[in-house]
DNA sequence: GTGGTCTAGACCACT
DNA sequence: GTGGTCTAGACCACG
Protein backbone atom coordinates (compact mmCIF):
# COMPACT_ATOMS: atom_id res chain seq x y z
CA UNK A 1 0.00 0.00 0.00
CA UNK A 2 2.92 2.33 0.61
CA UNK A 3 6.18 2.31 -1.25
CA UNK A 4 8.80 4.98 -0.98
CA UNK A 5 11.93 5.62 -2.97
CA UNK A 6 14.72 6.91 -0.79
CA UNK A 7 16.86 7.70 -3.84
CA UNK A 8 14.26 10.12 -5.19
CA UNK A 9 14.81 13.86 -5.05
CA UNK A 10 11.34 14.15 -3.65
CA UNK A 11 11.40 14.28 0.15
CA UNK A 12 10.25 11.09 1.81
CA UNK A 13 7.65 12.90 3.86
CA UNK A 14 6.13 14.28 0.66
CA UNK A 15 6.05 10.86 -0.91
CA UNK A 16 4.08 9.66 2.09
CA UNK A 17 1.73 12.62 1.86
CA UNK A 18 1.04 11.95 -1.80
CA UNK A 19 0.57 8.24 -1.42
CA UNK A 20 -1.98 8.76 1.29
CA UNK A 21 -3.80 11.27 -0.90
CA UNK A 22 -3.67 8.81 -3.80
CA UNK A 23 -5.12 6.07 -1.60
CA UNK A 24 -7.97 8.34 -0.63
CA UNK A 25 -8.73 9.20 -4.25
CA UNK A 26 -8.63 5.52 -5.20
CA UNK A 27 -11.04 4.72 -2.40
CA UNK A 28 -8.65 2.51 -0.46
CA UNK A 29 -8.88 4.95 2.42
CA UNK A 30 -12.25 6.40 3.41
CA UNK A 31 -13.58 8.85 5.95
CA UNK A 32 -12.78 7.86 9.53
CA UNK A 33 -10.45 5.05 8.48
CA UNK A 34 -7.48 4.86 10.82
CA UNK A 35 -4.00 5.39 9.50
CA UNK A 36 -1.15 3.27 10.78
CA UNK A 37 0.46 4.74 13.86
CA UNK A 38 3.54 6.87 13.36
CA UNK A 39 5.75 4.17 14.82
CA UNK A 40 4.15 1.36 12.84
CA UNK A 41 4.29 3.11 9.49
CA UNK A 42 7.84 4.23 10.15
CA UNK A 43 8.93 0.66 10.73
CA UNK A 44 6.88 -0.55 7.74
CA UNK A 45 8.72 1.91 5.51
CA UNK A 46 12.07 1.58 7.28
CA UNK A 47 11.99 5.28 7.86
CA UNK A 48 12.50 7.46 10.90
CA UNK A 49 9.34 8.10 12.96
CA UNK A 50 9.96 11.84 12.69
CA UNK A 51 9.65 11.62 8.94
CA UNK A 52 6.26 9.96 9.16
CA UNK A 53 5.20 12.43 11.83
CA UNK A 54 6.11 15.28 9.50
CA UNK A 55 3.98 13.76 6.74
CA UNK A 56 1.04 13.31 9.09
CA UNK A 57 1.29 16.82 10.46
CA UNK A 58 1.36 18.20 6.93
CA UNK A 59 -1.77 16.21 6.06
CA UNK A 60 -3.41 17.44 9.23
CA UNK A 61 -2.56 21.02 8.34
CA UNK A 62 -4.34 20.45 5.03
CA UNK A 63 -7.28 19.04 6.96
CA UNK A 64 -7.10 15.74 5.14
CA UNK A 65 -6.48 13.71 8.26
CA UNK A 66 -7.14 14.45 11.91
CA UNK A 67 -5.46 13.38 15.10
CA UNK A 68 -7.28 12.26 18.21
CA UNK A 69 -5.11 12.43 21.27
CA UNK A 70 -3.96 9.14 22.61
CA UNK A 71 -5.95 7.27 19.99
CA UNK A 72 -4.36 7.80 16.66
CA UNK A 73 -4.77 9.40 13.28
CA UNK A 74 -7.77 9.14 10.99
CA UNK A 75 -8.97 10.19 7.56
CA UNK A 76 -11.09 13.33 7.89
CA UNK A 77 -14.07 14.57 5.93
CA UNK A 78 -13.42 14.92 2.25
CA UNK A 79 -14.54 18.44 1.42
CA UNK A 80 -14.86 19.54 -2.16
CA UNK A 81 -15.02 23.23 -1.55
CA UNK A 82 -13.23 26.11 -3.25
CA UNK A 83 -12.86 24.13 -6.48
CA UNK A 84 -12.42 26.83 -9.04
CA UNK A 85 -10.02 28.73 -6.83
CA UNK A 86 -7.72 25.77 -6.44
CA UNK A 87 -7.95 24.67 -10.05
CA UNK A 88 -5.89 27.42 -11.61
CA UNK A 89 -3.34 27.60 -8.84
CA UNK A 90 -2.69 23.87 -9.00
CA UNK A 91 -2.57 23.71 -12.77
CA UNK A 92 0.04 26.47 -12.90
CA UNK A 93 2.39 23.86 -11.49
CA UNK A 94 2.21 21.64 -14.55
CA UNK A 95 3.04 24.41 -17.02
CA UNK A 96 6.77 23.61 -17.03
CA UNK A 97 6.06 19.98 -17.87
CA UNK A 98 3.79 20.92 -20.73
CA UNK A 99 6.33 23.44 -22.00
CA UNK A 100 8.96 20.73 -21.93
CA UNK A 101 6.81 18.42 -24.02
CA UNK A 102 5.98 21.09 -26.59
CA UNK A 103 9.68 21.86 -26.84
CA UNK A 104 10.20 18.25 -27.83
CA UNK A 105 7.55 18.61 -30.49
CA UNK A 106 4.84 16.51 -28.89
CA UNK A 107 1.39 17.29 -30.33
CA UNK A 108 -1.29 18.79 -28.09
CA UNK A 109 -3.69 15.98 -28.93
CA UNK A 110 -1.22 13.37 -27.81
CA UNK A 111 -0.67 15.18 -24.52
CA UNK A 112 -4.40 15.43 -23.86
CA UNK A 113 -4.88 11.74 -24.65
CA UNK A 114 -2.20 10.75 -22.19
CA UNK A 115 -3.53 13.00 -19.46
CA UNK A 116 -6.95 11.40 -19.88
CA UNK A 117 -5.31 8.03 -19.35
CA UNK A 118 -3.56 9.24 -16.24
CA UNK A 119 -6.82 10.60 -14.85
CA UNK A 120 -8.46 7.21 -15.37
CA UNK A 121 -5.50 5.53 -13.82
CA UNK A 122 -5.66 7.71 -10.71
CA UNK A 123 -9.28 6.82 -10.04
CA UNK A 124 -9.21 3.15 -10.82
CA UNK A 125 -9.47 0.79 -7.93
CA UNK B 1 11.28 38.57 -21.15
CA UNK B 2 12.66 37.09 -17.95
CA UNK B 3 11.10 37.41 -14.57
CA UNK B 4 12.31 35.47 -11.60
CA UNK B 5 10.88 35.15 -8.13
CA UNK B 6 13.58 34.85 -5.53
CA UNK B 7 11.02 33.95 -2.86
CA UNK B 8 9.84 30.90 -4.78
CA UNK B 9 10.72 27.40 -3.64
CA UNK B 10 11.79 26.67 -7.17
CA UNK B 11 15.54 27.15 -7.60
CA UNK B 12 16.41 30.30 -9.47
CA UNK B 13 18.54 28.43 -11.98
CA UNK B 14 15.56 26.23 -12.81
CA UNK B 15 13.35 29.26 -13.29
CA UNK B 16 15.86 30.56 -15.82
CA UNK B 17 16.01 27.20 -17.58
CA UNK B 18 12.25 27.05 -17.87
CA UNK B 19 11.83 30.60 -19.04
CA UNK B 20 14.34 30.09 -21.82
CA UNK B 21 12.52 26.93 -22.83
CA UNK B 22 9.22 28.79 -22.76
CA UNK B 23 10.66 31.51 -24.97
CA UNK B 24 11.76 28.90 -27.47
CA UNK B 25 8.33 27.28 -27.55
CA UNK B 26 6.67 30.66 -27.99
CA UNK B 27 9.01 31.43 -30.87
CA UNK B 28 10.70 34.40 -29.21
CA UNK B 29 13.97 32.50 -29.40
CA UNK B 30 14.87 30.57 -32.56
CA UNK B 31 17.67 28.34 -33.73
CA UNK B 32 21.05 30.11 -33.65
CA UNK B 33 19.73 33.11 -31.76
CA UNK B 34 22.31 34.36 -29.26
CA UNK B 35 21.59 34.32 -25.56
CA UNK B 36 22.77 37.13 -23.30
CA UNK B 37 26.16 36.50 -21.72
CA UNK B 38 26.25 35.04 -18.25
CA UNK B 39 27.43 38.34 -16.83
CA UNK B 40 24.82 40.36 -18.66
CA UNK B 41 21.89 38.13 -17.78
CA UNK B 42 23.02 37.91 -14.20
CA UNK B 43 23.01 41.67 -13.87
CA UNK B 44 19.70 41.92 -15.73
CA UNK B 45 18.14 39.56 -13.21
CA UNK B 46 20.09 40.82 -10.18
CA UNK B 47 21.23 37.31 -9.62
CA UNK B 48 24.56 35.67 -8.87
CA UNK B 49 26.51 34.88 -12.07
CA UNK B 50 27.04 31.35 -10.78
CA UNK B 51 23.29 30.88 -10.88
CA UNK B 52 23.00 31.90 -14.53
CA UNK B 53 26.01 29.75 -15.38
CA UNK B 54 24.33 26.80 -13.74
CA UNK B 55 21.18 27.39 -15.80
CA UNK B 56 23.18 27.60 -19.03
CA UNK B 57 25.16 24.47 -18.28
CA UNK B 58 21.92 22.62 -17.55
CA UNK B 59 20.49 23.77 -20.88
CA UNK B 60 23.67 22.74 -22.62
CA UNK B 61 23.51 19.32 -20.98
CA UNK B 62 20.03 18.99 -22.44
CA UNK B 63 21.43 20.07 -25.82
CA UNK B 64 19.03 22.96 -26.04
CA UNK B 65 21.74 25.61 -26.23
CA UNK B 66 25.40 25.40 -27.18
CA UNK B 67 28.39 27.44 -26.25
CA UNK B 68 30.99 28.48 -28.78
CA UNK B 69 34.29 29.56 -27.27
CA UNK B 70 34.93 33.23 -27.66
CA UNK B 71 31.64 33.83 -29.43
CA UNK B 72 28.95 33.19 -26.86
CA UNK B 73 25.95 30.99 -26.26
CA UNK B 74 23.29 30.15 -28.83
CA UNK B 75 20.04 28.29 -29.23
CA UNK B 76 20.74 24.88 -30.74
CA UNK B 77 18.73 22.73 -33.13
CA UNK B 78 15.25 21.95 -31.97
CA UNK B 79 14.98 18.19 -32.17
CA UNK B 80 11.69 16.41 -31.84
CA UNK B 81 13.05 12.97 -31.18
CA UNK B 82 12.25 10.39 -28.51
CA UNK B 83 8.68 11.65 -28.24
CA UNK B 84 6.79 8.71 -26.86
CA UNK B 85 9.57 7.83 -24.45
CA UNK B 86 9.69 11.31 -23.01
CA UNK B 87 5.93 11.68 -22.91
CA UNK B 88 5.26 9.17 -20.17
CA UNK B 89 8.27 10.10 -18.08
CA UNK B 90 7.36 13.76 -18.13
CA UNK B 91 3.69 13.22 -17.48
CA UNK B 92 4.45 11.13 -14.41
CA UNK B 93 5.48 14.40 -12.83
CA UNK B 94 2.01 15.89 -13.00
CA UNK B 95 0.33 12.96 -11.30
CA UNK B 96 0.53 14.53 -7.83
CA UNK B 97 -1.15 17.69 -9.12
CA UNK B 98 -3.95 15.73 -10.74
CA UNK B 99 -4.37 13.62 -7.60
CA UNK B 100 -4.64 16.80 -5.57
CA UNK B 101 -7.39 18.12 -7.82
CA UNK B 102 -9.36 14.89 -7.76
CA UNK B 103 -9.07 14.88 -3.98
CA UNK B 104 -10.77 18.27 -4.03
CA UNK B 105 -13.54 16.86 -6.17
CA UNK B 106 -12.73 18.62 -9.42
CA UNK B 107 -14.30 16.87 -12.43
CA UNK B 108 -12.06 15.27 -15.06
CA UNK B 109 -13.73 17.27 -17.82
CA UNK B 110 -12.96 20.51 -16.06
CA UNK B 111 -9.34 19.54 -15.66
CA UNK B 112 -8.99 18.60 -19.35
CA UNK B 113 -10.62 21.87 -20.39
CA UNK B 114 -8.19 23.89 -18.33
CA UNK B 115 -5.18 21.96 -19.59
CA UNK B 116 -6.26 22.67 -23.16
CA UNK B 117 -6.33 26.36 -22.30
CA UNK B 118 -2.86 26.17 -20.82
CA UNK B 119 -1.55 24.42 -23.91
CA UNK B 120 -2.96 27.20 -26.09
CA UNK B 121 -1.52 29.77 -23.75
CA UNK B 122 1.94 28.25 -23.93
CA UNK B 123 2.05 28.41 -27.72
CA UNK B 124 0.55 31.82 -28.23
CA UNK B 125 2.89 34.57 -29.19
CA UNK C 1 -24.75 20.74 29.26
CA UNK C 2 -21.45 19.17 28.28
CA UNK C 3 -20.04 18.95 24.82
CA UNK C 4 -16.50 17.83 24.12
CA UNK C 5 -14.52 17.80 20.93
CA UNK C 6 -12.19 14.82 20.78
CA UNK C 7 -10.46 16.26 17.71
CA UNK C 8 -9.44 19.42 19.55
CA UNK C 9 -5.86 20.00 20.58
CA UNK C 10 -7.12 20.84 24.01
CA UNK C 11 -7.00 17.81 26.32
CA UNK C 12 -10.39 16.30 26.96
CA UNK C 13 -9.95 16.49 30.72
CA UNK C 14 -9.31 20.23 30.41
CA UNK C 15 -12.42 20.67 28.31
CA UNK C 16 -14.42 19.00 31.08
CA UNK C 17 -12.78 21.18 33.72
CA UNK C 18 -13.61 24.32 31.80
CA UNK C 19 -17.15 23.37 31.04
CA UNK C 20 -17.86 22.68 34.69
CA UNK C 21 -16.35 26.04 35.57
CA UNK C 22 -18.44 27.71 32.88
CA UNK C 23 -21.58 26.08 34.27
CA UNK C 24 -20.75 27.43 37.71
CA UNK C 25 -20.23 30.94 36.38
CA UNK C 26 -23.50 30.77 34.45
CA UNK C 27 -25.29 29.64 37.58
CA UNK C 28 -26.31 26.23 36.25
CA UNK C 29 -24.25 24.65 38.99
CA UNK C 30 -24.40 26.04 42.52
CA UNK C 31 -22.78 25.35 45.84
CA UNK C 32 -23.45 21.81 47.08
CA UNK C 33 -24.95 20.69 43.76
CA UNK C 34 -23.95 17.10 42.99
CA UNK C 35 -21.90 16.30 39.93
CA UNK C 36 -22.53 13.16 37.90
CA UNK C 37 -20.44 10.20 38.99
CA UNK C 38 -17.25 9.53 37.11
CA UNK C 39 -18.75 6.47 35.49
CA UNK C 40 -21.95 8.25 34.53
CA UNK C 41 -20.28 11.31 33.06
CA UNK C 42 -17.75 9.18 31.21
CA UNK C 43 -20.53 7.23 29.52
CA UNK C 44 -22.49 10.44 28.85
CA UNK C 45 -19.47 11.86 27.05
CA UNK C 46 -18.29 8.57 25.51
CA UNK C 47 -14.99 9.14 27.15
CA UNK C 48 -12.60 7.02 29.17
CA UNK C 49 -13.46 7.08 32.90
CA UNK C 50 -9.82 7.90 33.64
CA UNK C 51 -10.26 11.12 31.70
CA UNK C 52 -13.24 12.22 33.78
CA UNK C 53 -11.45 11.20 36.96
CA UNK C 54 -8.51 13.35 35.94
CA UNK C 55 -10.81 16.32 35.36
CA UNK C 56 -12.48 15.86 38.76
CA UNK C 57 -9.18 15.54 40.58
CA UNK C 58 -7.95 18.70 38.90
CA UNK C 59 -11.10 20.54 40.01
CA UNK C 60 -10.66 19.16 43.49
CA UNK C 61 -7.07 20.34 43.55
CA UNK C 62 -8.36 23.82 42.71
CA UNK C 63 -10.89 23.45 45.55
CA UNK C 64 -13.79 24.02 43.19
CA UNK C 65 -15.41 20.67 43.86
CA UNK C 66 -15.08 18.23 46.73
CA UNK C 67 -15.51 14.51 47.00
CA UNK C 68 -17.28 12.90 49.93
CA UNK C 69 -16.59 9.21 50.29
CA UNK C 70 -19.54 7.05 49.52
CA UNK C 71 -21.70 10.05 48.68
CA UNK C 72 -20.26 11.50 45.52
CA UNK C 73 -18.81 14.72 44.21
CA UNK C 74 -20.19 18.19 44.88
CA UNK C 75 -19.64 21.81 44.01
CA UNK C 76 -17.69 23.49 46.82
CA UNK C 77 -17.81 26.98 48.21
CA UNK C 78 -17.21 29.70 45.65
CA UNK C 79 -14.44 31.81 47.10
CA UNK C 80 -13.53 35.15 45.61
CA UNK C 81 -10.18 35.54 47.24
CA UNK C 82 -6.73 36.39 45.84
CA UNK C 83 -8.28 38.52 43.11
CA UNK C 84 -5.55 40.90 42.16
CA UNK C 85 -2.90 38.22 42.34
CA UNK C 86 -4.77 35.92 40.02
CA UNK C 87 -5.77 38.67 37.63
CA UNK C 88 -2.35 39.37 36.23
CA UNK C 89 -1.26 35.76 36.12
CA UNK C 90 -4.34 34.73 34.22
CA UNK C 91 -4.30 37.66 31.85
CA UNK C 92 -0.71 36.89 30.86
CA UNK C 93 -2.15 33.91 29.06
CA UNK C 94 -4.13 35.99 26.60
CA UNK C 95 -1.17 38.09 25.54
CA UNK C 96 -0.35 35.87 22.55
CA UNK C 97 -3.92 36.14 21.30
CA UNK C 98 -3.89 39.93 21.58
CA UNK C 99 -0.50 40.07 19.88
CA UNK C 100 -1.87 37.97 17.04
CA UNK C 101 -4.79 40.35 16.58
CA UNK C 102 -2.59 43.46 16.62
CA UNK C 103 -0.34 41.78 14.06
CA UNK C 104 -3.38 41.50 11.83
CA UNK C 105 -4.07 45.18 12.29
CA UNK C 106 -7.18 44.93 14.44
CA UNK C 107 -7.87 48.15 16.36
CA UNK C 108 -7.69 48.16 20.17
CA UNK C 109 -11.21 49.55 20.42
CA UNK C 110 -12.58 46.73 18.37
CA UNK C 111 -10.84 44.18 20.56
CA UNK C 112 -12.18 45.76 23.75
CA UNK C 113 -15.70 45.86 22.32
CA UNK C 114 -15.59 42.18 21.49
CA UNK C 115 -14.19 41.21 24.86
CA UNK C 116 -17.03 43.08 26.53
CA UNK C 117 -19.45 41.01 24.47
CA UNK C 118 -17.74 37.80 25.48
CA UNK C 119 -17.90 38.78 29.15
CA UNK C 120 -21.64 39.38 28.85
CA UNK C 121 -22.01 36.12 27.02
CA UNK C 122 -20.21 34.19 29.73
CA UNK C 123 -22.51 35.46 32.48
CA UNK C 124 -25.81 35.21 30.70
CA UNK C 125 -28.03 32.35 31.71
CA UNK D 1 15.51 40.39 22.20
CA UNK D 2 14.64 36.72 22.56
CA UNK D 3 14.25 34.87 25.79
CA UNK D 4 12.87 31.39 26.11
CA UNK D 5 11.82 29.39 29.11
CA UNK D 6 12.65 25.74 28.68
CA UNK D 7 10.69 24.83 31.80
CA UNK D 8 7.47 26.22 30.35
CA UNK D 9 4.74 23.89 29.12
CA UNK D 10 4.61 25.96 25.99
CA UNK D 11 6.74 24.41 23.24
CA UNK D 12 9.98 26.25 22.60
CA UNK D 13 9.23 26.63 18.91
CA UNK D 14 5.97 28.36 19.79
CA UNK D 15 7.71 30.69 22.19
CA UNK D 16 10.01 31.68 19.35
CA UNK D 17 7.06 32.17 17.01
CA UNK D 18 5.31 34.42 19.49
CA UNK D 19 8.34 36.46 20.38
CA UNK D 20 9.00 37.20 16.74
CA UNK D 21 5.39 38.22 16.29
CA UNK D 22 5.64 40.42 19.39
CA UNK D 23 8.78 42.06 18.02
CA UNK D 24 6.98 42.84 14.78
CA UNK D 25 4.03 44.38 16.62
CA UNK D 26 6.38 46.44 18.76
CA UNK D 27 8.15 47.67 15.66
CA UNK D 28 11.51 46.14 16.50
CA UNK D 29 11.24 44.06 13.38
CA UNK D 30 10.02 45.62 10.16
CA UNK D 31 9.30 44.51 6.63
CA UNK D 32 12.33 43.00 4.90
CA UNK D 33 14.38 42.93 8.08
CA UNK D 34 16.55 39.83 8.20
CA UNK D 35 16.05 37.32 10.98
CA UNK D 36 19.05 35.63 12.54
CA UNK D 37 20.02 32.45 10.71
CA UNK D 38 18.69 29.19 12.06
CA UNK D 39 22.12 28.22 13.34
CA UNK D 40 22.81 31.60 14.88
CA UNK D 41 19.51 31.90 16.69
CA UNK D 42 19.75 28.30 17.86
CA UNK D 43 23.11 28.99 19.47
CA UNK D 44 21.90 32.32 20.86
CA UNK D 45 19.04 30.52 22.59
CA UNK D 46 21.01 27.36 23.40
CA UNK D 47 18.42 25.42 21.53
CA UNK D 48 18.61 22.80 18.82
CA UNK D 49 18.68 24.17 15.25
CA UNK D 50 15.70 21.97 14.37
CA UNK D 51 13.61 23.75 16.95
CA UNK D 52 14.36 27.14 15.45
CA UNK D 53 13.76 25.75 11.97
CA UNK D 54 10.36 24.53 13.09
CA UNK D 55 9.50 27.99 14.40
CA UNK D 56 10.63 29.63 11.17
CA UNK D 57 8.73 27.20 8.97
CA UNK D 58 5.60 27.82 11.02
CA UNK D 59 6.00 31.57 10.58
CA UNK D 60 6.55 31.08 6.89
CA UNK D 61 3.39 28.99 6.65
CA UNK D 62 1.55 31.92 8.21
CA UNK D 63 3.19 34.20 5.65
CA UNK D 64 4.74 36.35 8.32
CA UNK D 65 8.29 35.68 7.23
CA UNK D 66 9.72 34.45 3.95
CA UNK D 67 12.75 32.44 3.05
CA UNK D 68 15.08 33.24 0.19
CA UNK D 69 17.18 30.29 -0.83
CA UNK D 70 20.78 30.49 0.16
CA UNK D 71 20.30 33.96 1.60
CA UNK D 72 18.27 33.69 4.72
CA UNK D 73 14.96 34.52 6.30
CA UNK D 74 13.20 37.88 6.27
CA UNK D 75 10.12 39.62 7.63
CA UNK D 76 7.43 39.63 4.97
CA UNK D 77 4.69 42.11 4.17
CA UNK D 78 2.39 42.82 7.06
CA UNK D 79 -1.10 42.33 5.66
CA UNK D 80 -4.10 43.42 7.66
CA UNK D 81 -6.70 41.48 5.74
CA UNK D 82 -9.63 39.34 6.91
CA UNK D 83 -9.86 41.25 10.19
CA UNK D 84 -13.39 40.55 11.27
CA UNK D 85 -13.09 36.90 10.34
CA UNK D 86 -10.05 36.39 12.49
CA UNK D 87 -11.33 38.47 15.39
CA UNK D 88 -13.98 36.10 16.64
CA UNK D 89 -11.98 32.95 16.06
CA UNK D 90 -9.04 34.32 17.97
CA UNK D 91 -11.08 35.73 20.81
CA UNK D 92 -12.77 32.39 21.36
CA UNK D 93 -9.44 31.25 22.72
CA UNK D 94 -9.50 33.64 25.66
CA UNK D 95 -12.94 32.57 26.85
CA UNK D 96 -11.55 30.02 29.32
CA UNK D 97 -9.33 32.66 30.90
CA UNK D 98 -12.21 35.08 31.30
CA UNK D 99 -14.40 32.32 32.72
CA UNK D 100 -11.69 31.51 35.23
CA UNK D 101 -11.54 35.12 36.36
CA UNK D 102 -15.29 35.44 36.70
CA UNK D 103 -15.30 32.23 38.74
CA UNK D 104 -12.93 33.96 41.11
CA UNK D 105 -15.30 36.87 41.35
CA UNK D 106 -13.27 39.45 39.45
CA UNK D 107 -15.42 42.33 38.19
CA UNK D 108 -15.85 42.87 34.46
CA UNK D 109 -14.64 46.46 34.72
CA UNK D 110 -11.44 45.35 36.36
CA UNK D 111 -10.81 42.80 33.61
CA UNK D 112 -11.39 45.37 30.88
CA UNK D 113 -9.05 47.83 32.58
CA UNK D 114 -6.29 45.26 32.75
CA UNK D 115 -6.74 44.19 29.14
CA UNK D 116 -6.42 47.83 28.08
CA UNK D 117 -3.13 47.97 29.94
CA UNK D 118 -1.91 44.81 28.24
CA UNK D 119 -2.83 46.21 24.84
CA UNK D 120 -0.82 49.35 25.56
CA UNK D 121 2.03 47.22 26.81
CA UNK D 122 2.09 45.13 23.64
CA UNK D 123 2.43 48.16 21.39
CA UNK D 124 4.87 50.17 23.40
CA UNK D 125 8.37 50.39 22.06
C1' DG E 1 26.95 30.63 4.33
C1' DT E 2 21.78 29.49 4.01
C1' DG E 3 17.59 26.58 4.94
C1' DG E 4 15.60 21.71 4.05
C1' DT E 5 15.63 17.02 5.12
C1' DC E 6 16.70 12.98 7.62
C1' DT E 7 18.31 9.69 11.33
C1' DA E 8 18.59 7.95 16.05
C1' DG E 9 16.90 8.13 20.16
C1' DA E 10 14.69 10.41 24.09
C1' DC E 11 10.94 12.32 27.19
C1' DC E 12 6.29 13.93 27.78
C1' DA E 13 1.11 14.33 28.17
C1' DC E 14 -2.90 12.12 27.00
C1' DT E 15 -6.21 8.12 26.59
C1' DG F 1 -0.52 2.55 23.33
C1' DT F 2 -0.81 7.33 20.82
C1' DG F 3 1.19 11.71 18.77
C1' DG F 4 4.06 16.02 20.08
C1' DT F 5 8.37 17.88 21.13
C1' DC F 6 13.22 18.07 21.53
C1' DT F 7 18.31 17.02 21.13
C1' DA F 8 22.51 15.83 18.61
C1' DG F 9 24.42 15.48 14.61
C1' DA F 10 24.53 14.65 9.61
C1' DC F 11 24.10 15.45 4.44
C1' DC F 12 22.27 18.07 0.64
C1' DA F 13 21.07 21.76 -2.83
C1' DC F 14 21.35 26.46 -3.45
C1' DG F 15 23.63 30.99 -4.04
Amino acid sequence: MFSIDITSNQPIYEQIVQQIKANIVKGYLKENDPLPSVRKLSSMLSVNPNTVAKAYSELERQQIILTIRGRGTFIGKISNSKNSVALNDELEKIKPVLTELKLKGVEDNLIIEEIKNILKNISEQ
